[in-house]
DNA sequence: TTACTATAAGACAGCGTTGTCAATATATAA
DNA sequence: TTATATATTGACAACGCTGTCTTATAGTAA
């Protein structure tokens, strides 16, 4: 059990630099009241001799971590890497650490793992994606406990909680509009998984878009989905076997559109000649299938970064505004037909 | 700047059980020479009053931190996000923390960049996953800093160093082996990015498996991809519009694969009866593009838990092994047509 | 000059652990 | 029983930093 390999340390530099601890104390943290001569003076010392300030000796005189949690219920990899850039871009240029905890949205012990994570971990602060993000209970504990935290994506009904949310029902709308303005009225919507509110916020704008066009939509071209491929098989072979078929179908994910455009396919239906398919996130697969699909995309990089801003604005009490609305865009490809 | 909230500490359990710090510590950390009952006690106490240990007091203490970090070049989300999950489980088990590293294969400031991360963090070993751990010069910089690490399927080169890899060799041997059985014997390889040697190694297999079936690969047969998509396009093209082409194409990856499918049906071709693909990886994707794509699967998690298994072993200095080779397994789909 | 203020620098305790070494209790042998 | 070995326990100084309080120095006004 090796010790680290020695560094230098605050005494070195202390030593060489002919001040005290406490003077390259403040040099390192940018405090006032140093004279410019005996910053440049320290300064120079510490980086003759590559001083890394030991931030275990920090943490335990400061009593309080650079550390926030990044929870994530192992959705889409594709998501959760994007998120994660973000996140760490942010947490680099404000020199915090991030910790990465996976667990399992319906576990029994989720809460109380949770809860061991910030225990054990002494993190300052959480950043909480879907569908974990729209978990009540998760969140009592956490106003509880005193952690503070930002929302990823949260259901619309939150509202009393810093959090970064796309304009996923604008956007679900607007695809909506641009399907309608193909001459598009008979389509039928997949919903996400009943848990993960934020998807179902598409649908959402979908009724919307239907509404203000006059619309409706007949009870059995809106499907059940659970956000998975397989699931997106299943709501496709319903749709697909009603006399009355849909000319598009808008997927409340990319998976679930993939699996419409497969039994279309296996039904010799051409895509988007016979049967429209529009789908949600812009996963990159959706580039390499064929047609291509029309989808939307959250700017999930920026997400992660700005959600991590606001928390570790919270953390160090600069009162920046708490929730933020990015914008999703429409991705169009070829999977849209114009049938006006 | 708040202070983290005030939690239990060694003292606390010591005052609580009535014996001294040292005695609490020893059964924290399982020492031997503690008696039962004292043990039993103490025990009563820590759970009684939910006490965690402070990491933070114990690394300044122990002079050595439980921190590893996961160095990665920004590859597939899916890639590196399996391989977390390996990973984060097993550090998970042993108590250690990670730190995700993204960083800049081709960056100038790359070394300097990871010596900083490690004199900051202070972290005990290295994870490293490819293309990074085919780097000579970094490999060379931990060696010197004494850094323990393992290498994530490194190029065939390295052979002294700890390093979990998968036999792509072999699979991608056995997956042409499963070409020439069906018939083929005018198959295309198009070969992954040049710095990236595991990926190579899967061009070498695939000439193992044509040798031994005596077979003759023209040279235009051979095409140079960069493990992207778009390249896949490109080798496709020239591939496609060879006089005497292909009968089956195998890419080193999926992405360039799903890339050879498209262009196959932009040129009205017949997957699989006008042309069989293979790709590498078994990206979530296969499944969904049609038809869906015979591949070969990593075993990913896996990889991620063995490696950090291994780099936490060599830091407890338990001498186990220090190669490991996992087996990739060919998954067939519907994307390979039988000509014999 | 003296008195006073603002600014710069330092001394020292303490953050919560672990390692070292000394002290005590218990078991064993004589 | 006493002497001796062994198993348990404890005291105390680190670990490398920051917060608080004190002191020295420089600057300003009278």
């Amino acid at each position: 059990m090796k010790k680290i390999k020695n560094v230098a340390t605050m005494q070195d530099v202390a030593k060489e630099a002919r001040v005290s601890l406490k003077t390259v104390s403040r040099v390192i943290n940018k405090e006032p009241n140093v004279s410019k001569k005996t910053v440049e003076k320290v300064q120079n010392v510490i980086d003759a001799i590559d001083y890394q300030p030991n931030s275990f000796a920090q943490t335990l005189a400061r009593g309080r971590t650079r550390i926030i949690g990044l929870l994530y219920d192992t959705p889409s990899p594709n998501y959760i890497s994007h998120i994660m850039e973000g996140v760490l871009a942010q947490c680099y240029k404000s020199d915090y650490e991030v910790i990465i905890h996976p667990c399992k949205f319906n576990d029994a012990t989720l809460l109380r793992d949770i809860e061991l994570l910030i225990k054990r971990t002494r993190l300052s602060g959480l950043l909480i994606t879907p569908p974990l993000s729209d978990m009540e209970d998760l969140i009592q504990l956490l106003k509880e406990l005193n952690i503070p935290r930002v929302l990823i994506s949260p259901g619309s009904k939150k509202v009393d909680e810093p959090s970064v949310k796309t304009n996923d029902r604008e956007a679900s709308a607007q695809m909506t509009n641009y399907l309608i303005s193909k001459g598009h009225k008979k389509i039928a919507f997949i919903k996400g998984h009943p848990s993960h509110l934020a998807v179902n916020d598409r649908a959402k704008g979908f009724y919307d878009s239907l509404q203000q066009a006059n619309i409706i939509c007949p009870r059995e071209f809106i499907e059940n989905g659970l956000n998975s491929y397989e699931s997106g098989l299943d709501c496709a072979r319903r749709l697909l076997s009603l006399k009355d078929r849909p000319t598009a179908i808008f997927a409340a994910n990319d998976e679930m559109a993939a699996g419409v455009l497969k039994i279309a396919q296996q039904n010799n239906l051409n895509i988007p000649n016979d049967l429209s398919v529009v789908g949600f996130d812009d996963t990159p697969m959706t580039k390499m299938i064929s047609p291509p699909l029309s989808t939307v995309k959250q700017p999930l990089g920026l997400m992660g970064e700005k959600s991590a801003k606001n928390l570790i604005d919270q953390l160090e009490e600069k009162g920046e505004e708490k929730y933020e609305v990015m914008d999703s865009t429409l991705v169009i490809r070829d999977s849209i037909s114009d049938i006006s």
